[in-house]
DNA sequence: ATGTCGGTGTCTCACCGA
């Protein structure tokens, strides 16, 4: 099973890059985020037209997360995490796909820092390793996936000297991913690739693309009972540099059967 | 501080969030 998590930064302004990467790569599950797009806006023929059945949840302008399967219609278990201290924001969608639970996120990016939207991101952090506490009780296979707007270390940062004070990479922040991934998940691209510089994120501005001037922020995180099952991994680094991209590249792993 | 995007309403520009 290939898996993936793609923030599109606005799936109808992005729709024509999303249909070639679905065409190329082919995944069997995708996570979406930052839909930008209310729920009468999901393009949701294009993506059957595409061999996608699909579940949204999105609101105006910001936000909104989706799930796509190829494998089978996604069976919705969650809408929105529970605890989240505003929910009127899109961020979280939980569905059953061939045997195994996803649940698709998109993190608070927490700037401008402090303030309140710095708390906004560490509220919901206590919210989601609350519930993902009780997925990893469960025993049930879950991969949690999505844009965490968080880089885990040094090494997932090209000028870690540069962000020490932002809300995507202060003590706190980083303390919260590590704490949640100590529940027993497995990073899996870190895991199969312990030592390479990989980035999922390059600002728009500054020529960053080109100069790799990149973050690693976007996710998939596997519970014990799936964890054994990774056999590989990587990022569509390409996808980033196409005309119109978002400013994320779409990651993946690959479960065996 | 800067830069560049997508989406929306204030609507062919100005804003917000990222």
């Amino acid at each position: 099973m290939k898996i993936a998590t793609y923030n599109v930064n606005g799936i109808n302004g992005r729709l024509p890059v999303l249909l070639r990467w679905l065409a190329e790569a082919r995944p069997d599950v995708v996570a979406l985020q930052e839909l930008k797009a209310p729920d009468t806006k999901f393009p949701r023929l294009a993506l059957a037209d595409a061999g996608y059945e699909a579940i949204w949840h999105g609101q105006s302008r910001w936000n909104g997360v989706a799930l796509l399967s190829r494998i089978g219609a996604p069976v919705e278990t969650r809408r929105g995490l529970p605890g989240d201290p505003d929910p009127a924001q899109s961020r979280y969608l939980e569905a059953a796909i061939g045997g195994v639970l996803f649940g698709a996120l998109y993190l608070p990016n927490g700037n401008p820092r402090p303030g309140p939207k710095f708390e906004y991101k560490l509220r919901w952090f206590d919210a989601l390793a609350a519930h993902a506490a009780t997925l990893v009780a469960s025993g049930a296979p879950v991969v949690l996936l999505g844009d965490f707007n968080v880089m885990p270390t040094p090494r997932d940062v090209y000028k870690p000297e540069r962000w020490g004070e932002d809300a995507l990479f202060v003590p706190a922040v980083r303390d919260a991913f590590a704490r949640l991934v100590a529940q027993g998940w497995t990073d899996a691209v870190r895991h199969l690739h312990p030592d390479a510089t990989i980035y999922t994120f390059w600002e728009y501005f500054r020529n960053a693309y080109a100069r790799d001037a990149g973050l690693r922020i976007d996710h998939l995180l596997l519970s014990p009972s799936i964890a054994p099952r990774l056999i590989a991994a990587g990022v569509d680094r390409a996808v980033r540099g196409w005309d119109c991209s978002s400013d994320h590249a779409p990651v993946w792993i690959a479960l065996s059967a």
